[in-house]
DNA sequence: GCCGTTTTCGGCCCGACTGTTTTCAGTCG
């Protein structure tokens, strides 16, 4: 039977609460189908291999009976009984459909139902004819912001971005907004906050007495394309790059809710929600209020909002509804790790492959950073395309190393090499010339769509090979969209907890490779993770923050990642077992 | 459909903004 990724599993009951949704069923089945495929997407380990193992599906939050007898049948016969009915009811196409922004489910089921519109290419067709006024509330405005919203979808302008597009768009707004007289608090919220690895929509909060005037800068950024939407308290745009990216106004006082209610995620916030119910308060974005009397409470900040509810602050990073509230009441949240505690890299390129500067420049950029370590591993030879060292290049190269070290003695410079593991899951160099090496690390770039045996075998393979000390960037996932190789990723994470070996958090935005989701799994059975920005350039190594928060992100504390050890105590990690 | 230191039944989070309206439904976050 073919089995299914969380991804999948979670994208099929997903749908099944879209459907139901536009069916009109009750609205907390609907929710009960998505919150199930939340949880699952959530899983620090794989749910098929769970269910093969016999595992009780539900011991998982959010799966009950009903969904847990689906899985099972949908996992046993690769189909499901339910979903053939439903999809037999209501057109599967239609989720297309209400993905269109400004469409909901009613609107979905007057399209379909009184214009027979089932696909995203009728209904844009429908709009261009005008015909969607004739249903019932829907204009001409209406129906031309509709079509608006399908050619962004078409044109792939509404989809989710990496953080190394956010993150600079977002800084970007800040340093526009902070400086205005009226603007006492800002702060980017929403997933760019909880650092989550793409981004959809920016998020702004900001305490003012006045938020008018903020909200005109806001509205005129030369970033603005269009604004969607101009109240009181709240402004939304979109940007030229087709992000949108809304601005809230609160008061000071009411600072702590407000910035807790936009960082989300929206599940974590339900349990708040849900906490103070049961104090007896009712908690929206701008205070806590008194069920009895109609008291609010205000909260000027987090940490206070937190220590309401008997917690200590969360960080937005662990803010995804994965346990983090009952870890926090029982004082065993992760103490996390900080850009600063990262004392070196071990996985950068230079000229002498496909890098943009020396290994002078790089090791100087390093040492700027205040790293005590830096291993230059440029690609190995069948990475003709990267300009990749075979034997004779190496050796000239060592030369190099040797002569950088002597004009920057402040870093200690190893010589190591990118490998690549071959399709035949054989290394790129032979034993003699990578015990020659420094240091070791092994990717897999080509072949990425092998089988998953075969792809497990070969990656297994570099894990337990002796001189290899570390995976880079083990699912070889690009983000937003390219999912990574099909890797059975337990049974490398076991190996690397059996070996030794490291595991890579690779800091590229477009990588944040090994997700979050890994490092956590892999934290559980004692891997060494080690963060590197993969710099190709000396400006990559500005791109830390997303690697180390990747790894907060699945609860790593500093003495999960190795390279937080200062130089001696570094080494001394390299033995393998 | 899920869930339970008040419960196996009866709850399930809340507000801003828009468009087409004559007081509010739909959508979003």
């Amino acid at each position: 039977m073919p089995r299914l990724t969380n991804q999948q599993t979670a994208k099929l009951f997903a749908d099944i609460g879209d459907l139901l949704e536009i069916k009109g069923e009750n609205r907390f089945k609907v929710l009960a189908y998505r919150n199930a495929a939340d949880h699952i997407e959530n899983l620090s380990f794989d749910l098929y291999d769970y269910w093969e193992s016999g595992g009780d599906l539900r011991k998982i939050e959010g799966i009950g009976q009903a969904i847990s007898e689906k899985i099972d049948e949908k996992f046993k016969t690769g189909k499901l009984g339910f979903w053939d009915k439903l999809a037999a009811e209501i057109p599967p196409a239609l989720v297309e459909v209400l993905a269109i922004p400004d469409v909901g489910p009613k609107m979905a089921k007057a399209m379909w139902e009184e214009l027979g519109l089932t696909t995203l290419a009728e209904v844009k067709a429908a709009a261009q004819e005008g015909k969607l006024q004739k249903l019932p509330r829907m204009g001409a405005k209406s129906e031309a912001r509709i079509l608006a919203s399908i050619e962004a979808v078409e044109r792939r302008e509404t989809g989710r971005v990496h953080l190394g597009v956010a993150w600079p768009l977002a800084m970007r707004v800040l340093a526009a907004l902070k400086d205005l007289p009226q603007v006492i608090q800002i702060e980017p919220a929403g997933s760019l906050r909880r650092m989550r690895e793409t981004v959809g929509d920016l998020d702004f909060v900001t305490s003012t007495e006045q938020p008018q005037p903020i909200m005109a800068v806001f509205k005129t950024l030369p970033e603005v394309e269009e604004v969607i939407a101009a109240g009181e308290t709240k402004t939304s745009v979109r940007f030229r790059n087709g992000m949108q990216a809304d601005l809230r106004c609160v008061s000071p006082s009411q600072w702590g809710p407000a910035l807790n209610y936009f960082t989300g995620n929206k599940n974590h916030n339900v349990k708040i929600r849900e906490l103070a119910q049961k104090k007896g308060y009712s908690l929206n974005e701008y205070a806590l209020t008194r069920t009895s009397d109609g008291e609010p409470l205000f909260f000027a900040d987090e940490v206070e909002l937190y220590k309401f509810f008997g917690l200590p602050y969360i960080p937005p990073y662990l803010r995804e509804d994965r346990g983090e509230i009952e870890a926090a009441f029982q004082g065993k949240l992760p103490a996390g790790l900080e850009v600063g505690d990262i004392k070196g890299e071990v996985h950068c390129h230079s000229t002498w492959s496909d890098g943009q500067h020396s290994i002078e420049e790089m090791a100087r950029a390093a040492l700027a950073k205040g790293y005590q370590y830096l291993a230059i591993t440029d690609h190995s030879q069948s990475l003709g395309v990267a300009g990749g060292l075979n034997a004779d290049r190496l050796a000239q190269q060592r030369r190099e190393i040797d002569e950088v070290q002597t004009r920057v003695p402040n870093i200690r410079l190893w010589q190591g090499s990118e490998v690549e593991v071959r399709a035949d899951g054989t290394l790129d160099f032979p034993d003699e010339v990578l015990a020659q090496l420094d240091y070791v690390v092994a990717s897999v770039h080509t072949g990425l769509r092998q089988d998953r045996d075969t792809l497990t075998r070969r990656a297994l393979a570099a894990i337990r090979n002796p001189y290899v000390k570390q995976l880079a960037h083990p699912t070889g996932r690009l983000l937003p969209r390219r999912e990574g190789g099909d890797f059975d990723m337990e049974a490398l994470i076991q190996a690397a907890a059996e070996t030794g070996a490291f595991l890579e958090i690779n800091a590229a935005p477009e990588r944040l490779d090994l997700p979050d989701t890994y490092v956590r799994r892999a934290i559980e059975l004692g891997v060494k993770l080690i963060i590197n920005c993969d710099a190709h350039h000396v400006e990559d190594f500005n791109n830390l923050r997303f690697g180390v928060a990747t790894a907060c992100r699945g609860w790593a504390s500093a003495e999960n990642v190795v390279n937080t050890r200062p130089l001696d105590e570094f080494v001394a990690a390299w033995k393998k077992a």
